[in-house]
DNA sequence: TAAGTATTTGAATCACGATTCAACAAATAT
DNA sequence: ATATTTGTTGAATCGTGATTCAAATACTTA
């Protein structure tokens, strides 16, 4: 789906891809529809742990927040998670589906600010110019737009600039300084989430190479 | 491509469409990728200059404000420019002519409304907290997240619940009270922005009657 | 080990969509 | 009025990808 978006692929792909003939993967799902869906809903999910995972050994509301800011942003263009999820963000206009999915990831997101939120104002950290809901429904959507330019490879910016432009408006609506910890120098080379995949075995000798940019 | 996605788009659907057939749409278009690329070109360029043309007879910079964030906004999950927009989003990651695309118009849009800020900065009708280019991108940033979320047809979130939580931000990166006006009871039912198209000529009689959901 | 079940393969088939092109029609120029 | 060009059609062709399925293989359980 990230090569040929979700309209795009095909099944021999998703075979090879999977090390297996598509005869196999109809196997499992007869309608590839299904498939596409799962795969989605999973890729959702792990997005989403990651973030939880990110942020739960963190105490200071603060540095929580940027860290959340920080953990919904893709690590760069090719960040596969959040190419997966612009991806759903077209198809999701055409497919309920889609749509409810994307829905129900972007609330669950909106509690997880508000909680952060919430808690930093309980503390007496922060200072709400407002509902915290709305507050967090703004930042959820900051991250989502931002995460739209750095996959369309916005010239000026980056993850650290649309990090840098929500934080403005973190601060704005938390009265919080919101310094960003120059500790934890980001583990640079991580790049392609890809996990390395058993290539089929042997017969499929001929990879026609696909190159990393798929020219649409 | 709003029915069947960016990737999804099968020639017979553009030449019937077009009220014509394969053929003829091969003759002016030999690479359909070319149609495709000037058919988003001109899309992005319509929804612009309708913005521009809306706020184009406002003097009062808050009203241009607000009525410059309504305007980027669809009106409703059906509003075929912005589902074409989102299309893009999600293709932009794969193919760089889209990135590029989208990356200029939002720039444009960033620019639009820096200068509205900046303006009514000038006049002394608003106190900006921050860089006008810092809170134009935020607030085009605001625009293109919720434009999504409608798309996607958040339960909670329409076209109004939008408008106000992106108020929300601009008051207070402005400190302006920016008062939607009660009056201009924005027209209903507007509905299906799709320019009836002169049908086909004869002979394709049967149209198959493509649902107005297609269930991808 | 043997029987039974689950999975995978590879080839055959089927369907559909892109592409080509000769013939036709319309518009424009001479 | 005729020639030329421009645009369009419809049918034929071609290629690709989904789908089916019998046979082969892997795994499980008794």
């Amino acid at each position: 789906m990230i090569q040929h978006g979700a309209e795009g692929v095909h099944l021999n792909q998703i075979a090879e891809e999977a090390g297996l003939t598509s005869g196999a993967v109809l196997y499992h799902y007869p309608d590839l529809r299904d498939l596409l869906i799962e795969a989605h809903h999973a890729g959702m999910e792990r997005f989403y742990e990651q973030r939880v995972k990110k942020i739960s050994g963190i105490a200071d509301p603060a540095q929580k927040l940027i860290t959340t800011i920080r953990s919904g942003l893709p690590e760069g263009p090719d960040d596969s998670g959040v190419r997966l999820l612009c991806e759903l963000g077209g198809a999701a206009g055409r497919n309920r589906v889609y749509g409810t999915l994307l829905t129900t990831l972007y609330d669950r997101q909106v509690a997880m600010y508000q909680m952060i939120l919430e808690i930093g104002a309980a503390q007496g950290v922060f200072t709400l110019t407002g509902d915290s809901e709305q507050i967090a429904r703004n930042l959820v959507a900051l991250e989502d737009a931002y995460g739209y330019r750095i996959i369309a490879r916005h010239h000026s910016i980056g993850p650290d600039e649309a990090v840098g432009l929500i934080l403005d408006f973190a601060r704005m609506a938390t009265g919080h300084p919101l310094k960003e910890t120059p500790a934890a120098p980001r583990p640079k080379a991580t790049r392609s989430t890809r996990t390395t995949r058993p290539r089929a075995n042997g017969k499929t000798a001929d990879t026609p190479a696909a190159g990393p940019q798929d020219a649409d």
